[in-house]
RNA sequence: GCCUUUGUAGCUCAGUCGGUAGAGCAAGGGACUGAAAAUCCCUGUGUCGGCGGUUCGAUUCCACCCGAAGGCA
């Protein structure tokens, strides 16, 4: 069976991910699917470092304000969503562009992973959130134990969140989580990536985001948030929970400056700036650019080398 | 000018009844398969402001100097 081609653009945020993948997309008649856990929400611009219409400049832009703030979302509804986009591109003879900084999004869609529709249910988890608060967590990771060894022993008895999803898993279908992780990875993906990342100097990176930021705060994010908070949504959400986000809702509540949220806000984003570079880092498909370089000579390059055909040649 | 308080890790500060020091934050490294902008793990030597004195030994006590904050003139 043929793979599937796709140009993957990945990176740490403010690395110039946008940028590069509209021009990109205008070279090789692309449609872009956004890989972004936050662009996702409607109303949240601003603080998500969204393309506006004028930066899109023409290009279709998928997976970008799918959902309200109040709305959960997952990595597998994602996956599910963007495997048929990608077909729909194709089908039209246009390449897809993958862009986004979420390593588990990007990760789970280019690798094809298999999330079954009968693994999850939020009754249960909250239940065993509410056996955590009781027992503590001590006797879930002694569950865990008895049910997945493989996974207890992966697992820290702190991250609470990942044994109580191993539990749910395994709940929920019978089979230990790490079994059917194990098999997944056996797995062959339907794609044929060809992946690029914009590496920094995080000094350099570092600049960047104290730059963007402070844009942000320039372009209203405060008002975009007080308007969110208007509208009713609140901390407890998953959209409230970004980057610049929880922290504005502080300063709006009244439990900090405004200095301190913004630079609350900055070293969030520094700490997430390097989480996602310790993840793609380690994946060595990834072609990285220097931020020295041309940068869309050298992508252009590179898509040449993987067998991609510009517009005009 | 005098009095008081103060000077310890990039920052905020503990501490050593004299045996050369430790937290939080920052920073660095790592993990990651249905919350992922989330969640979690690992990493702490720094002229203890300067110069002397006492002492076997001073960051700790004493004197002086320099810097900071406050008070009195």
């Amino acid at each position: 069976m043929d793979k599937t081609p796709i140009i993957v653009i990945s990176g740490p945020t403010a690395s110039g991910k946008t940028s590069l993948s509209i021009d990109i997309a205008k070279e090789y008649n692309a449609e872009i699917v956004s890989a972004d856990s936050m662009q996702i929400y409607k109303h949240l611009d601003i603080g998500t470092a969204k393309p506006d219409m004028k930066e899109r400049d023409g290009i279709i832009h998928h997976m970008i304000d799918i959902i309200d703030p109040d709305e959960n979302f997952s990595v597998a509804e994602y996956v599910e969503m963007a495997h048929d986009i990608i077909k729909d591109i194709r089908e039209k003879n246009k390449n897809a562009v993958i862009v986004g900084g979420t390593g588990l999004y990007i990760n789970s869609l280019v690798d094809d992973i298999d999330f079954r529709k009968d693994d999850s249910d939020e009754n249960l988890r909250e239940e065993l959130n509410k056996i955590c608060e009781e027992k503590g967590i001590d006797y879930l990771w002694k569950m865990l134990e008895k049910i997945d060894p493989v996974s207890a022993q992966r697992l820290h008895k702190n991250n609470t969140r990942r044994i109580i999803r191993a539990i749910e898993f395994y709940k929920m279908t019978g089979i230990p989580i790490s079994k059917h992780q194990e098999e997944t990875k056996k797995k062959v993906s339907r794609y044929d990536p060809c992946m690029i990342a914009i590496k920094w100097d995080m000094d350099k990176l570092y600049e960047r985001i104290e730059k963007r930021v402070d844009i942000m705060i320039k372009n209203g994010l405060e008002n975009e948030v007080r308007n969110l908070c208007e509208k009713g949504y609140t901390k407890s959400m998953l959209s409230m929970q970004g980057i610049g986000y929880k922290e504005m809702t502080d300063y709006i509540y009244g439990s900090c400056s405004l200095e301190e949220a913004v630079e609350k806000i900055k070293i969030g984003t520094r700490h997430y700036a390097k989480r996602q570079m310790t993840w793609f880092r380690r994946d060595n498909r990834i072609h990285w650019i220097d931020y020295r370089e041309n940068i869309l000579e050298r992508a252009t390059e590179i898509l040449k080398e993987n067998g991609y055909k510009t517009n005009n040649t």
